[in-house]
DNA sequence: GAGTGGTCTAGACCACGTT
DNA sequence: ACGTGGTCTAGACCACTCA
């Protein structure tokens, strides 16, 4: 058995809830819970309970007091305390499972590299729509393409330069499917979304995407329209977009400068 | 006014609940809704209403019909069929605004670079806890490492080789406040995963990190210790990890291969 | 069988935004 | 004034786990 609740909850319930009266405790007891007003009582009783276990009260891998006495110690209903717990345990901090109790997270950052799941965002200046297009034909999708966008007919090959504030940054080569878009060529590429162009000219709306992501050095080709020497160090992404129906609408192999962008990824 | 919802609820409500008689219906009635047993109702109705959404029943913008209808049309309390709705909303799918309505999201891929939040993992071979010790020593820690750990005091410079079984894959250098650990040198770094060691011995808990990725080359130092050539492609990752109560406990610099690790980004 | 969490209901009052 | 979503309650039944 784990550790159990040390105490300190016992102190009031039971009787009355939702009494303020002040009777002065005889003893220096704890400062039990006390409800602000203004405040939905599902989220100051996350606080408190949050509180409790980053203070150590409630160390990780213990169990937690049940619903029954955590509503009695609060003196609120069953479905106010559960919203408390559900929003702790969707934020990681506690896992519960039916028949056994609920229990303290352990940390799950793990020393290596390799390590739980977590947030992620570019740094760096926004990139602007569009861009100066340098390729754009019809193409048979090669073994690879047509892989990734699990299907084998033709696509727009389009490789543009993308830019931020008149400042080349990356360079990218998108592949469509042609049945998405079949007069891609004719659209404004220059100035505009891809996501936008898509959406409102051919009704395609993209819903999620995947990305890898490496390190590289710039070739001749990249290091000439991005104005960076040649071996210059950069991301390379390869990225797949899914309609919000999930099939794959396009492939993108980009390279994005590495002296003016960086990736921050948030673990938890 | 955003675009209301064009029908296909109105055929079943109002009367009984939960009425599965098959009044034949004189027109092609859409199949309204058909509780199975066994699955959670909020989820049987999160699924269809899901489905609506993806389906382009509703459009992106649009605004979804008033829980007092949902509940009619799918024949269960307000409680459940807020459930429903509020694992939309923490799916990112739909929106809610007190006083005004529940709305489809418009999808929020960014074309560009820079796009909304998402998860993210690192794609290889498990990395080895502990790993060869090049280095441990007290420092003075300087400006930047200062800075980053939030506290000028003595830090322990700890630089490790990892390993994935048994080949370099990644040259790390840690700093770690001494207050937190002061005997960190004697203790087993090489095969212990410091998280799990300064948990154990010194009571440290990690509660979350920031890393910072850039591209990078292998220098003469990094190329020997893991084996790789001189200019080879590499992660470079600035990290700060926090304890549980938000203090900064270790600051790393480390360099992992490109050639076998890459980082993959789910996106939404 | 006793205790746990999971689900669901049918009411209630409130703050908010629109009309 | 009205309809929206936000909050909260006090019951109920269930599946699950563990002694």
């Amino acid at each position: 058995m784990t550790a159990r609740w040390g105490g300190g909850i016992s102190s009031l319930d039971q009787t009355s809830k939702r009494t303020y009266i002040d009777s002065v405790p005889p003893s220096p007891a704890p400062q039990p819970f006390a409800k602000r007003p203004g405040v939905a009582l599902h989220h100051q009783i996350k606080e408190d309970l949050f509180h409790k276990l980053r203070s150590g009260e409630w160390p990780p891998g213990a169990e937690m007091p049940s619903e029954h006495i955590l509503c009695t110690h609060y003196g609120v209903s069953r479905g106010t305390l559960r919203r408390a717990l559900a929003d702790l345990v969707s934020d990681g901090y506690v896992e519960r499972h039916s028949g056994r109790g609920t229990f303290v997270c352990r940390p799950k950052l793990v020393s290596g590299v390799t390590s739980a799941y977590s947030r992620s965002s570019v740094v760096g200046p926004a990139v602007d729509p569009g861009g100066r297009v340098l390729l754009c034909r019809r193409v048979k999708a090669d073994r690879h393409v047509a892989a990734m966008l699990q299907s084998r007919g033709a696509v727009w090959q389009l490789e543009r330069v993308r830019f931020t504030d008149g400042q080349a940054i990356g360079l990218q080569t998108s592949f469509i499917p042609v049945v998405l878009c079949p007069d891609l060529a004719k659209q404004d590429l220059q100035s505009k979304h891809l996501v936008d162009l898509m959406r409102d000219i051919y009704g395609v709306h993209f819903g999620s995407a995947v990305e890898y992501l490496d390190p590289g050095i710039a070739d001749s080709h990249v290091a000439r329209h991005l104005g960076i020497r040649v071996n210059a160090l950069v991301f390379r992404i390869e990225r797949t977009a899914y309609t919000v129906d999930g099939r794959a609408a396009e492939y993108r192999n980009a390279v994005l400068r590495g002296d003016m962008y960086r990736y921050r990824i948030e673990l938890r």
